[in-house]
DNA sequence: AAACCAAATGCAAGCGCTTACACGAAAAAA
DNA sequence: TTTTTTCGTGTAAGCGCTTGCATTTGGTTT
């Protein structure tokens, strides 16, 4: 029964159509009732709004976004929502975006510049209107794509002076050298690094490179095999500490580039005895929700990851609007001096 | 000019049409490609290559979906992806799903129904073509929403057997019982729980009540006030801990509805100098990546989140290929047995 | 009451793509 | 060879919405 089968059909999906005939209006009217509210006699958004609710009626966002030619959707690709610091910007992102009805279009790199790129693509298949990118590294492919589309975009969680791209983020690396710099003011000589994977992460190489270059400047040399890298994982950072120590057991200070690497080292200490801070101070980065809980509670750099993420909304939103670059910010940092970091024991 | 506008207009959007002309054929052509490339001479299929290579071209998913009537999306309304558990299965769900190039639309409630209800409306506008949606409490209205538009969904994170919706979680009332059973196995009577807050959230209230049915079956009774509401944050779990402590300093354990409470407990257990677990044992419950950085590292109930996540994209997936309802599944838990949980000291 | 002017609406042409349906050519069967 | 199939492609009619332009409407002014 063709005849039934419509009728399903219209029941489950009403068009503008639909609305526009119960209404006694042109599709038109409808379209301006959602865009223009403001230009439609009283009584006629009354009965559009009747008609609205009495067949359920929910505009189609892609036939929209196609007539319109634009999409009120801004996509962003970020390393894994894992890592909590994205979780926690991305989640006050789209809150702020959602407020002033608009989508956020979230996928995952995994850290890997092949799938970003696939990602952006992808994400410019939607129609995004603008796009958030994690950090500086990634294919020239990626930039060209996002160039020749002529997207607003910006980057996150970094800020460095020397890049020319629109940045809403932090700077990393003076952040590492303030943290540098608290452990120096306690008398630490004998410091080891444990530092995130570098390679295709500025955040990382920045954080650890401000340190590194802190350190020399006060003339404390950090030995080639007191650095490792691990990837962002809590068993990993213990058995890096691990072989640090080994390496190096008169270290006073271990320096993480974030705090997840930090708690797996905090732990690790525990279990070989060291305590901390008394024999081993333990410095994090990110200060996210976990480092205050853990025992000692983590002395680490906070980064406002909330405040960042509803800022690119806003400014990539204007940026969209407006249409120009995205207005950029260095987002100030600060060091939170907790119980993992204490006075060089040796002094 | 016009002519110039048009020129940098087609540079930077070349449509299917442009790639048709490029290759010589017509956009039906093109389209097959895409969708069907079995179906093309491989000679023809290389021309469109190179035009779409050449343009720079990438298909408008707008428009394909308007077209086709269906959209390679599927959503996702999750409370807050600042939930680890959230994050993870969601970033699990999303890589699976990529990897099938069908996008994953994920947006946050905040654990807020009628924030939950708006999202659904979101995701539907966009024309998802299947809906995941977390726990079993959310408003009639949005129930009717998605049946009336006939959109594939399935629950997650929670499998109730009196649910007739399709649910792809845990037994969580069962999981409570069964580190209940641990408890009272380690011989403890006085026994206090940190609950989530239970007021729209399913799984929050059948832990505790598993867990508070596993107790009284065994004739251990948690007295009224020693069981407190928490929201899902360290610091308010650290000061409910402390309150519970008050109330009854006999208590020889807690258990905590999730890892988070129990990793505020566990803080502040030491602050106060209770020694864990000899003085006092802590519970958790979803096994988080933190539950076993934490010293003591936690005893808790381990949730297979990525599995699940995944596990969800799959059915949901085939649900929305093959047009019936989601297969269901039980997700089996484990208990995971850690430092925090010991025997009952006054034995 | 006529004349005028915003304001409110309708008309209709697309937006970029998919997909019956049709059609000619090549391959298979007769 | 002729007749069927099969295959590869084109034609063209939309999908549900927006929007420039034309038209109508209702309220103001004279």
């Amino acid at each position: 029964m063709a005849s039934t089968e419509e009728y399903e059909k219209n029941l489950a999906r009403p068009t503008a159509q639909d609305v526009a005939r119960l209404a006694e209006v042109s599709t038109a009217t409808v379209s301006r009732f959602f865009s223009q509210p403001g230009r439609i006699r009283k009584q006629t958004a009354e009965r559009i709004s009747k008609a609205i609710e009495v067949l359920g009626y929910v505009p189609d966002l892609n036939a929209r976004a196609l007539a319109s030619r634009r999409a009120d959707v801004i996509g962003a690709v970020v390393p894994t929502l894992e890592n909590a610091i994205f979780a926690e910007g991305i989640e006050a992102m789209q809150a702020w975006l959602n407020n002033r009805s608009i989508t956020l279009l979230v996928s995952s790199s995994n850290y890997n510049p092949d799938r970003e790129y696939q990602q952006v693509q992808r994400l410019i298949a939607h129609g995004v209107a603008g796009l958030l990118l994690i950090g500086t590294a990634r294919h020239d492919k990626t930039r060209q794509l996002i160039q020749a589309r002529k997207v607003p975009y910006c980057l996150s969680w970094c800020y460095r002076s020397s890049n020319e791209e629109p940045q809403i983020g932090f700077d990393n690396y003076s952040a590492g050298a303030a943290m540098a710099a608290e452990i120096l003011a306690r008398g630490h000589k004998k410091i080891g690094i444990l530092s995130g994977v570098r390679d295709w992460n500025d955040r990382a190489t920045d954080r650890v490179q401000g340190a590194l270059d802190a350190f020399a400047a006060a003339g404390v040399a950090v030995a080639n095999d007191a650095l490792i890298e691990v990837t962002y994982n809590h068993e990993l950072a213990a058995s890096a500490l691990e072989t640090l120590l080994q390496r190096h057991s008169d270290l006073t200070c271990v320096f993480c580039a974030n705090d997840v690497v930090a708690a797996g080292a905090l732990r690790q200490a525990h279990i070989m005895g060291r305590k901390v801070p008394e024999d081993l101070s333990i410095t994090g980065f990110d200060d996210i929700a976990m480092a205050q809980v853990l025992t000692p509670a983590l002395t680490t750099v906070r980064l406002r990851h909330k405040l960042m993420g509803e800022l690119a909304g806003e400014r990539l939103l204007e940026a969209v609007e407006l249409g120009h670059k995205v207005r950029p910010e260095n987002i100030p940092y600060s060091i939170v001096i907790r119980d993992s970091l204490g006075d060089c024991p040796n002094t």
